[in-house]
DNA sequence: ATGCCATACGTTGTATGA
């Protein structure tokens, strides 16, 4: 089984990538996040054509969330099973997590699947970074109301935390920002901590590997990103997770690309012929980066 | 080479991203 994750900011603009792009690695689930959309527009048709199904939340402009799935979705929750509910006040941002589109979940073929997009900060120790921290402690409680450690269940999205030093391109460039302060740090490791197992981590010791890069500067083509996209799975899973990659080709190219890459997991099984040519394209670009 | 920002909303700019 294939499950990945990727941000394709914004569906609508990526659909014709999205499209190309499960025809390329043909996973059985696609998390997605920065839809874009509101749920009426959510392009099911399309999904339909390629053999998916699609569950979608959103509220238009920005965030909003969807999984993709070829092996059945039931069971949909949203936004932790709360109504999603505009913020009373915007003057701190402090309650603004709560009311965006950043949470989904169903079943796809006995595996929970959680699909979330976290809160991005700005800026470390404002009301948006701790509005960040506060969208984490929901996420913890409500993993741990609603799943035990001996379920099959795979949390996966844009969770906005580098986890270690070695997922960002330069700590010391980094360092004072968001996406690697301790407290970040705390609420991703407080998650896996639960009993889940850093995927794509598990199968990759090595660093220099990202799922996103900066659409300046040529960031992309001088590896200067950040791994902040992650697919944490249950420890009943763990063993059965044979292979991982992030697929920078998806990040290249025309049409447009998303500023993320896609990472995908396979379970029990490798997926696909081709992936043989993923990982060599893969250490080459390992071996440049070193 | 994969190349120097892109999205939505809306209108000649603003908010957001990480």
């Amino acid at each position: 089984m294939r499950i990945a994750t990727w941000n394709v900011n914004s569906l609508k603009a990526r659909l014709d990538k999205v499209m190309w792009w499960l025809d390329r690695a043909k996973p059985d689930v696609l998390l997605m996040q920065e839809t874009k959309l509101a749920d009426a527009d959510a392009p099911v048709e399309a999904f339909s054509q390629a053999g998916y199904e699609l569950a979608h939340h959103g509220e238009g402009r920005w965030n909003g969330v969807a999984i993709a799935s070829r092996c059945g979705i039931r069971g949909v929750i949203s936004n932790f099973g709360e109504p999603l509910r505009r913020a009373q006040s915007s003057e701190s941002g402090d309650d603004e997590p709560q009311a965006e589109a950043r949470m989904l979940a169903a079943d796809c073929v006995g595996i929970r699947i959680v699909c979330i997009y976290a809160p991005n900060g700005r800026a470390v120790n404002s009301p948006y970074y701790e509005a960040k921290l506060l969208w984490f402690d929901k996420l913890a409680r409500w993993i741990n109301q609603t799943s035990s450690p001996q379920t099959f269940c795979v949390i996966g999205g844009d969770f906005n935390v580098a986890p270690q030093d070695i997922d960002v391109w330069d700590p010391v460039a980094c360092h004072g920002g968001t996406h690697v302060s301790d407290r970040e740090r705390r609420a991703f490791e407080r998650i896996v901590s639960v009993g889940f197992v850093d995927a794509y981590r598990a199968q990759h010791p090595e660093p220099g590997r990202y799922t996103w890069w900066d659409y300046r500067a040529g960031n992309f083509h001088k590896n200067i990103g950040m791994r902040i996209d992650h697919l944490l799975v249950s420890t009943p899973l763990r063993d059965r997770l044979v292979w991982s990659e992030i697929d920078r080709e998806a990040r290249k190219g025309k049409p447009l690309p998303s500023d993320h890459a896609p990472l995908v997991i396979d379970i029990d099984s490798p997926g696909h012929p081709f992936d043989a040519g993923w990982a060599s394209a893969e250490s080459r670009i390992a071996a440049r980066g070193r």
